[in-house]
DNA sequence: CGACCTTAGTTTAGACTAAGGTCGGTGCCCTAAT
């Protein structure tokens, strides 16, 4: 089969970028695959365009709404009608009418959690299913454990579906979380394409600061010299919503906040300044990034202590996906790595709550409230509750599985911890902790190994010309036309 | 760690400060009554 003509005829493409027909080749060859191509390869062509070549339907299991949404607005307008992102979206007609004719869609895309409810993958069991892919199979073993137990039991969907033929994708993930996504997902012999997470044209730099203020200071001047566009990163909410305005009052207009306290519709239309131009700075949380398509990012700023190296690689590696010279930098002050610590120590259930949890005789839904539990706590618990063990012994085993969860969080954490402290080149660290052999080029690479600073700094304020831009009112209508149809 | 909130103490009535405690980040899903 000529895979080269379906990439022009379908795609419009002339040839592959790395390892997307070498994975390709091994689906159709029937095998299990596990890929992990750098950040901007056009991962999702390694399904698209298997999926002509193969029977039945493509199950698309995607983290987040945003992303679905995305993707399926892509491929339509690629030219792709049968392609349905079966979500909360959906109002309750459009959901039934979509799973009652569910064979006619060739693509479909669908989260872990809906995944798991029964009439819904009772309707899908009765599909023939050409391919199962798990997009951004990494979330498997970095929220799995606790905050979204669902992607721990994909497994068991597999299972159910008749172990078809599946496909993981990643950008970022070491040897131990290669293993954790073959383990849950139960791939049976699987064929591994991973290539180097290193990524030449991103420069690093680990800047350590006496104080807060003194940081606050640093990143203002930052924000004022390099160039744009760029993200900050915060571990809080607060803290990116006053630093954008803070950063608005130093006269960077075209800065906004993104974060998961922002309404929806505010960070869509955020989302969509940035990539088109209209903001220069980002000062985000960890919900920013996921998803996000722009190839000129020219800098990413950690203003907050990252939780581990897996997460910084992931929000660092959004930046110069053009392939232009980009700049990470990492604000230190001592002391900074507490705030994680206290983060980590949240996610998971104390030993007196899960004593309190199996003993617990009143309704279910009562005990997440009672016991003081966050959400996570709580469905930590719950994920756990389906061992099926008699009180004592289900105290003990859930308490030695928290206690091995927490142990590896902090393992992680001082792994970040010695990155940073580390006089070792930065980059030779990051391919040592990914089990990648050493990089020789040395030029512009690190704060260690020395760089040209005027390469990332704007050499003069630039005027931007008003392009030809979206009707965001348009665009934002076209989004939400349902709660306009409803409201 | 830093930001923010509550509590206790002082002192003689509402308001001040100091001390002590808590919190901080990621997302799916419809539960049931107008």
């Amino acid at each position: 089969m000529d895979l080269n003509s379906i990439l022009k005829t379908k795609f419009g493409f002339d040839r592959f970028r790395e390892g997307q027909e070498a994975v390709i080749r091994s689906l159709l060859g029937g095998a299990d695959t596990l890929a992990m191509l750098p950040t901007g390869t056009g991962k999702s062509l390694c399904y698209q365009l298997p999926a002509y070549l193969l029977k039945g339907s493509v199950i698309v299991v995607s983290p987040l709404l945003s992303l679905m949404q995305d993707q399926t607005e892509q491929m339509k307008m690629r030219g792709e009608k049968s392609v349905i992102a079966l979500n909360s979206f959906l109002t309750g007609t459009e959901r039934e009418t979509a799973l009652r004719h569910l064979q006619r869609y060739k693509f479909i895309f669908i989260s872990p959690e809906m995944l798991h409810q029964p009439y819904i993958l009772s309707r899908i069991k009765q599909l023939e299913i050409g391919l199962f892919v798990v997009d951004e199979a990494h979330c498997i073993s970095q929220w799995g454990y606790d905050f979204r137990p669902e992607y721990l039991s994909l497994g068991e969907v597999r299972k159910s579906l008749g172990m078809p033929l599946t496909l993981a994708l990643t950008a970022t993930a070491t040897e131990q979380v290669r293993e954790d996504i073959c383990k849950y997902l139960e791939l049976r012999a699987p064929q591994r394409f991973i290539y180097s997470v290193n990524r030449p044209n991103i420069a690093f730099k680990v800047d350590c600061t006496g104080s807060y203020r003194e940081k606050e200071e640093k990143l203002i001047a930052y924000a004022k010299t390099l160039k744009k566009p760029g993200i900050i990163y915060f571990s809080s909410k607060k803290a990116a919503e006053e630093m954008a305005e803070r950063l608005r009052l130093e006269g960077i207009a075209e800065t906004a906040a993104y974060h998961s306290g922002v309404d929806q519709e505010q960070r869509i239309l955020i989302q969509q300044q940035f990539i088109y131009g209209q903001i220069g700075i980002i000062c985000a949380t960890s919900a920013f990034g996921m998803g996000i398509n722009k190839a000129d990012i020219r800098f990413v700023i950690h203003f907050h202590f990252p939780l581990q190296m897996e997460s910084y690689l992931q929000e660092i590696g959004r930046a110069g996906r053009d392939g232009l010279p980009s700049i990470a930098i990492l604000l230190y002050t001592a002391g900074d790595e507490l705030l994680p610590l206290q983060l980590i120590e949240s996610e998971l259930p104390t030993h007196s709550q899960i004593a309190a949890f199996s003993g617990w005789k009143g309704d279910v839904k009562d005990a997440e409230f009672a016991l003081g539990c966050t959400e996570q706590q709580y469905s930590f618990l719950q994920h756990y509750k389906k061992l099926q063990l008699p009180e004592e012994e289900w105290t003990l085993k859930v308490a030695s599985i928290r206690d091995e969860r927490m142990a590896y969080k902090r393992r992680k954490l001082k792994e970040m911890e010695h990155w940073v402290r580390s006089e070792a080149c930065r980059r030779q660290e990051i391919l040592r902790y990914f089990g990648e052999p050493a990089f020789s080029e040395k030029e512009n690479c690190c704060d260690i190994c020395g760089f040209d600073v005027g390469l990332y700094e704007e050499k003069q304020a630039v005027q931007r010309v008003a392009e030809t831009l979206p009707a965001w009112d348009f665009l934002l209508q076209k989004i939400f036309r349902r709660s306009e149809q409803n409201g």
